[in-house]
DNA sequence: CTTACTATTTGACAAAAGTCAACTCAAAAT
DNA sequence: ATTTTGAGTTGACTTTTGTCAAATAGTAAG
């Protein structure tokens, strides 16, 4: 539990009180590779965190898997779209390695945004978070080459290169698996 | 003041207090056109929001003008890395039409977000609600063709076709003014 | 009504990345 | 040990969009 409580520190500081509720409220998992922690068209039910393990997020788009995010290292991951709006996803969360996984489940973690003020502010924080990093993301698909993608990606999650399969990697970056070879392949 | 309540009820509902204390701390603005909202390199203190108007919000990458988005109508706009962190802005803000605008100053919102559970409620509901835009538009820009996402906004926000230079338009689609200039030339 | 300026269009060519198919290599299964 | 399978690479070719330059249309100012 230490290292999600460290997590959300980081990202808003709550009372002691709030923290203990806060922190109990959240179940673990430790699931086998592949195993799916969001199916299709399912209504997501859960923000996650992962403690150690690797997890992509992707969906299907003209029979072609995009994958949208991919999450290691104590990061928080979830479906936004339908965490938030209480929509069947389209998005699958897919483990890619066997992982600890935390999970907290909607209406809890809603009932104690209400409650608390403080979880209420964290929430926001973590979704501004988010935000920020969907921001920079589209601005690097939109106007940086492939190969200037990947060698950002290399540069700051090269923890993602070693462990994730390159078919994965490339449509993260947007791009082929052909292309990514290639660009591999350049030094 | 009546349309900028509307547009806070339709997020989420407030207190009568909270929503009397929040639409009293708005500032209200008639700015000519091509003024400057957020200047280059300044800390942006304010969300905005757009009564009647357009802005444009943009930036420049390798010299060239990159417009990240286009808020007209009763829409909500901020630099969200510079209001939220306190960071100098990238991002310029400026109207292309004369404009009546409403804006919240940093400290003030943050104050009523801590004194009022239900105006942090709303905060958060604002920025899921970016976030879904945001994910949405960078689904369209990595996944569509230039032509896809032309007929999209077409249909969706016609009223900006109409009302912004295509090279802005072009822009905030990801291509260049030439290819924007072939797509509305094709039929 | 002209001039000056800006916005938009068009053409010729180049670059980036995608597509499809064949091939290599290594690991897993029999 | 051999076969099968899946991941990754490579080649030839196509498509999409960008780039640069020139032409045209549109608008505002004198």
């Amino acid at each position: 539990m230490d290292s999600l409580q460290k997590a959300i520190s980081d990202i808003s500081p709550l009372s002691a009180e709030s923290m203990k509720m806060f922190c109990s409220a959240w179940k673990n998992w430790q699931v086998p590779k592949n195993y799916f922690l969001l199916k299709e068209n399912t209504v997501s039910d859960y923000i996650y965190f992962i403690r150690k393990g690797i997890v992509r997020i992707y969906y299907f788009k003209n029979e072609k898997e995009v994958t949208e995010w991919i999450a290691l290292d104590e990061q928080f991951f979830l479906s936004i779209t339908s965490f938030f709006q209480r929509k069947p996803s389209h998005l699958i969360i897919q483990t890619i390695e066997p992982s600890d996984v935390y999970g907290i489940y909607h209406n809890t973690l809603m009932a104690l945004a209400d409650q608390y003020h403080d979880v209420e502010r964290l929430l926001r924080k973590m979704v501004t978070l988010s935000l920020i990093f969907s921001q920079e993301r589209m601005d690097r698909i939109q106007f940086e080459s492939a190969q200037h993608r990947y060698e950002k990606l290399l540069q700051t999650t090269p923890e993602i290169i070693r462990r994730v399969p390159l078919t994965y990697i490339a449509s993260f970056l947007g791009i082929t698996l052909e292309t990514l070879s290639r660009i591999r392949s350049h030094k």
